[in-house]
DNA sequence: GACAGATTGAAACAATCGTTTAATATATCC
DNA sequence: GGATATATTAAACGATTGTTTCAATCTGTC
């Protein structure tokens, strides 16, 4: 590039180094993973020095968690955002537009830029092999998003019990990432042709299964399938 | 132990060099991933030295490779085969029998041993980066389960559309994988009050959701909903 | 301009990685 | 018994890992 654009303000130079490598660290982590990303990756993508990352961070281990904490919180919070503007619309939601806005908030901040699919990766890499201290990513990120979920459901559902409620939840999730995951899938295979449908249709799907599901759920309060063969199996 | 069991079968010593080190690699890639799994690690585990890795497998790709492949045509035929058995019923399992049976299906060989476990984390990583030749983990996993679950699906089912009936298969695997998932989370930070249920119940939820699922998705075949603010939203 | 503190740079650190080499042990056949 | 093929071993290979060292450089203050 330019020579002489030391002091000139490129979008990529102008923040210091540590930012610098906050960013390449994000982006190296998610795609490749904790152990599949050496320090030397990251101070490359940086340009900047070895070192840099021992001098800001103190290590990899501590750039992994200030990288990794800083994305949990600013997903979690623009999630609790938007279901509180959902929660706060006047009248209350019906039960479709809550379904259908719920997996907007979802997915939206994991497809808005190539950033929100890189941290699908690390959190499921997290889930797998947690790095971080003990259940942080569990108490800071998932359960507040359940809990106010859930809380939601119970106020724009059909009856429900608290315990039914949370299943519900679990649901919807589910359903949601394993969508994005397989879409994600497919798409690196090139394969589009056999998701069937596009987004469109992909969301109106969610929306009708999930609705009918959390109808069944309500009704039948009490039902007991008649054989539980399928408990015994988890032990 | 004994020293002079050398020839002695030991359950463990009887076994070949080649067969030591590929259960010892199960384990090890299974619970740690490829990166962090060294060839010592392995080895070690297996009691061998390190260069029979590179004699009996050429290298430590090879070997992932070996193993993944074997693991994973262990559990589609299995899988193909109780669906096998479900389908082959007289007379043909009713959509709730289907679903609750599916679960078992899906899960039982997930979580009867430990090995189970160990291989939904190996799948979860190949999945998030694959080091299998392009397109193995979908074409010779996936896919053939999916096509005999939407086949099935679309035979005890509500009337669906091919489509649609594929969409409904997603929807009951992503509850399955998230509510397992979740549920290993939960049992590793000890936090067993937090998922409300018992496995019971937990079968039980994802029956009663699901069939009210899969009738809403039959019932209103081409409904639209009115306003697709989600479909945008995922580009 | 000189000083002090913060930041960066090139080089080297010990440790570990996957792999290779060459020698030894074991079993099989003539 | 000797020859042959297979299997296992200890040792070393070069490459890469995270981290450290220390001098050079930059930045702001007096």
């Amino acid at each position: 590039m330019d020579a002489t654009a030391k002091h000139e303000c490129q979008p990529h130079d102008c923040e210091d180094t540590r930012d610098r490598i906050l960013t390449a660290a994000r982006e190296l982590f998610a795609e490749k993973g904790f152990d599949a990303t050496s320090v030397r990756d990251i101070t490359t993508e940086a340009g900047c020095n070895v070192a840099s990352v021992n001098y800001h961070f103190g290590g990899k281990d501590n750039l992994y968690l200030e990288t990794f904490r800083s994305m949990l919180t600013v997903l979690r919070d623009r999630r609790l955002e938007m279901m509180g503007d959902l929660m706060a619309r006047e009248p209350s939601p019906s039960l479709e537009e809550f379904v259908e806005t719920f997996a907007v908030i979802m997915l939206e901040p994991l497809v808005e830029d190539s950033r929100g699919r890189m941290f699908l990766n690390l959190v499921s890499r997290e889930m797998i092999s947690p790095r971080l201290p003990h259940g942080v990513l569990f108490e800071e990120f998932f359960e507040p998003m359940m809990e106010r979920a859930t809380a939601a459901l119970e106020r724009v559902g059909p009856p429900l019990d608290a315990a039914s409620a949370r299943m519900c939840v679990m649901s919807l999730v589910g359903q949601l990432l394993h969508i994005l995951k397989t879409h994600h899938l497919l798409a690196d295979l090139g394969q589009t042709d056999l998701m069937p449908m596009g987004h469109t249709d992909l969301i109106a799907h969610f929306v009708r299964f999930s609705v009918g599901g959390l109808h069944a759920c309500s009704e039948s309060g009490a039902v007991e399938s008649p054989e539980n063969i399928a408990a015994e199996v988890i032990r």
